[in-house]
DNA sequence: TATGAATGAGCCTTCATTCAT
DNA sequence: GATGAATGAAGGCTCATTCAT
């Protein structure tokens, strides 16, 4: 394995498991394996290997979703796949998630803030287009997607958080209800 | 006006238009108008500072929705009222609602930690118990509110960074979308 | 003494003895006895304190030459005792003096750069007053003075690398010989 | 053109533009056009590179001068000749001068370090037995060329620091004038 | 009660150098 | 001859915290 990708792999790893802050260059290196140096040599700096990881590991998973989609048959099937795949990236990258999310504009540069910004809009608008096929109102995609993400982001933290009360379907099935028919069953 | 209360004031603002981590005790310290050492005269550190205004603060809060509530009549009028209170908050103390919500686990001490958790498990249960009042079946209450919750800090982020796209009611109604009808309009 | 004060004093003799870049904060802490912290209390940085070594001890050089030029009367003991000062200072902190006088250019902050550049200059046109004061042409004084203060670097420094060879009243002698009568004798 | 040659032709525009400090190694093959490691090939390192650069170069400005003072007949143009000669390189490869007269000292190895100060030793003699032809008494004559040399560098940096002040003929002028006459004129 | 000078661990980054190919 | 990925020591700087007053 190339080092550029076993530093990618650990900062995947680290920044999951402590966030970006506390995830400091020196752990990346030896979580890596590698010499400190090496980092900077893949990457200009901490907030473009951040941005190198957020840029590639989208685009993988919006190609997983797709794909996964495109298989798929009615509308029902369709929007439970894209939040059985969110959710278990969720699941997995937590604090990544988490941090791509929400925590975006610590002490970043400028430019690499525009860029993962950018990111995330372009993946809001992809799960936008999806929900509006679904039916939402085309003026409230956008923003209902932010919403159902984040009410992703926060449902799942609350499963980690709480693994004896809260069960995985549960996440799944909250989330369809809020698209569908409304937390509240009728 | 008293230093401590000063200091609380400047810090919910810091932590509010800055983070956690980006605002600095000597930022806070400006800010109050006091010298830093008296941060630490009436704190024994920055995180017990932020737990102190956390609690302090989330007292106000859970007592403000109390008595509008008390005064409101029917339910759907009660949940329009949460959440619009609840968003008011948000949309003023955007950060700091953010970091309670969302990025509470910083290289905080643990004892801190635990008592902002417990915090906030016991607003999301505040949460919950209206939201089962409202219908939602008790088994879902916690990570029903805590998925609304998250929804809410989602569409407030989002609300603010696209001021000219999205419009302040259009979070009020797609959070009770959420609760009642789906976001998704039948 | 004052941390500052002996900061400020340690820096003249790491940068004298040393150089700029070759003189590290931590060196610099250590040699006054101070933490490194204590650095950053006192000066923004590495740059700014270096600033503030050159402003503070210029204006007590140029602040000595002008009580002695006072007390003088003719002129060619006008010119002698400049040159006698300025000789004993490059001598003392040859290294500091060399900086300021030459390697003004490294990696400082471009404001501080200026700074500099401007007591430089201003440290110029002092000399340059003296100098046209002397009898030399109005519009060639600030270029002599250049000339002269080089000159006087290069002497000290060859007086300083070859003690055996060189004498200190040499300098004096040929300083004094380029301004008035040309090195050769005639 | 060998990647020996290109690499000392980039390495005499770095240090010539940035210093020998602010000219990475990185830098220096990128101007070069060859790889890291390809430096590394042909010195031993940047010291080294920097002594065969001085080396070589010097070789080829003394011939020079050596060439151009025989065709010359008076000692007056002879020094005349010296100067505009050596101002020449002052100005085009100003920092490179700058460094080998002034700022050789900076974390160098002691034997390269050496070299270099032998090598200007040298030239310094070259200068000084010029100057003794030119009537200046035997035993000024080191120290006369170290102090002439200065001044060059000094009135060179000013020159190209105050375009829109200084002409190139002042340099010469001046120069020649603190040989012959005094830089007053009387 | 309040101050602010002083601390030092920890962080991100740079860069000359090495070495397997 | 030449390459470029990898190294690691060293540097400048931040900031929560301490403590004498």
């Amino acid at each position: 394995m190339m080092s550029r990708d076993k530093i990618l792999d650990a900062a995947a790893r680290m920044f999951s498991r402590s966030g970006y802050h506390r995830s400091s260059m020196d752990e990346i290196a030896l979580e890596a394996g590698v010499a400190k140096g090496t980092l900077y040599y893949h990457f200009p700096g901490k907030a473009q290997m951040f941005q190198a990881l957020i840029t590639e590991g989208l685009q993988m998973i919006t190609e997983t979703i797709k794909a996964e989609i495109d298989r798929d048959r009615s509308l029902r099937e369709q929007i439970e796949t894209v939040i059985r795949l969110n959710v278990d990236l969720f699941l997995e990258y937590s604090e990544l998630a988490h941090i791509f999310f929400n925590e975006i504009s610590n002490g970043i540069e400028e430019d690499v803030l525009l860029a993962v910004r950018k990111e995330r809009s372009a993946y809001n608008q992809f799960i936008a287009d999806i929900l509006i096929d679904a039916g939402i109102p085309p003026e409230d995609g956008p923003m209902a997607a932010a919403g159902i993400l984040s009410m992703m982001d926060g449902l799942c933290s609350y499963y980690l958080r709480h693994p004896s009360e809260a069960k995985r379907e549960q996440i799944d099935r909250l989330l369809y209800a809020a698209v569908t028919t409304g937390l509240r069953p009728m």
